[in-house]
DNA sequence: TATTGTTATACTCTATAACTATA
DNA sequence: TATAGTTATAGAGTATAACAATA
């Protein structure tokens, strides 16, 4: 059986039942803290969903933009996604050598990769926005329609990029 | 100047000025995407915030737990923070060895360690604790009081581990 | 000079497995 | 048998620096 003892000071409780649960404290109000553990909860689904695709929720991402904005160049996905063009590099790599994804080259800029989705790439894609879409109805159950949309909003004012 | 250029298809565009920006597409409205740039938003500032005092977010929240719950064992804090075990392990032993906290044995269970703040550990939290306000302040200022309220009581509804 | 894409590298966070000592 | 704490290790995610090719 679990031991129980407490060895110093009042603890502050508020106990449903037997035993004294720790308190989260200030903890309870860190939108830092709570913001890691709602993301953590989500992108566990999402992988758990994603691994029969073998793919993971960055690389999603990726495909969605590039679904959305066919021919858009690495530098630009970065830009947009708020990540750095060395972690994109290897991410790109991989799916085209899985023929997801592929690379043309630009006229006037020899330079840049346009990237596109193959048909493969689509399909693949198709399945991965089922586990999006059971994602984000899980999400809807905890929270009721109004409130995923009024999350999505207040987390898009803490994502900008502005300073201040 | 950064080169412009569409090699297919149309693009869905809602420029506000000269130049076609990559539309986000499904991620736009995917919690999970809001949440990690949000989450990576916030936990910069906090970073950036203790770097003098040579501290992470993990260790200061871990500090307010003991703060709260004195003697409270790591297992108890794991549960509670939704950690591992075998990863609080060494972040208890960095705290204490530059004596942030102390480990006291417990009467009746050898097993476990009663973690307790020092006076220094209760010095450094104590500052830590003005990053943390000026956090919490910086997403006010975002958000509006209301607005974070309304993200935590959000987020906390997310991050439960209920299944389902 | 600046930008794109790449490689190499390091650091953090998280997860699993296996061990010990205790219960 | 089960639990607390530990160690080792592996996998992602993210960051910087430096390079070649091109603008």
């Amino acid at each position: 059986m679990p031991a129980r003892r407490r060895t110093a000071g009042p603890r502050a409780t508020r106990d449903t039942g037997d035993v004294p649960r720790p308190e989260l404290g200030l903890l309870e109000a860190s939108v830092g803290y709570r913001l890691r553990r709602a993301q953590l909860a989500v992108f566990a689904r999402v992988s758990e969903g994603l691994r029969l695709l073998d793919l993971r929720p960055g690389q999603v991402g990726v495909l969605m933009m590039i679904d959305r904005n066919p021919g858009l160049t690495q530098a630009e996905v970065c830009a947009a996604l708020g990540i750095q063009r060395a972690n994109l590099a290897p991410l790109v790599k991989g799916l085209e050598r899985r023929g997801i994804v592929e690379r043309l080259p630009v006229r006037g800029d020899r330079r840049l990769n346009a990237l596109h989705l193959t048909a493969v790439g689509r399909r693949l894609l198709g399945r991965a926005l089922a586990v999006h879409r059971a994602t984000e109805a899980w999400v809807t159950r905890r929270l009721g329609a109004e409130g995923r949309r009024r999350l999505l909003g207040l987390l898009e004012l803490l994502g900008e990029d502005r300073t201040g």
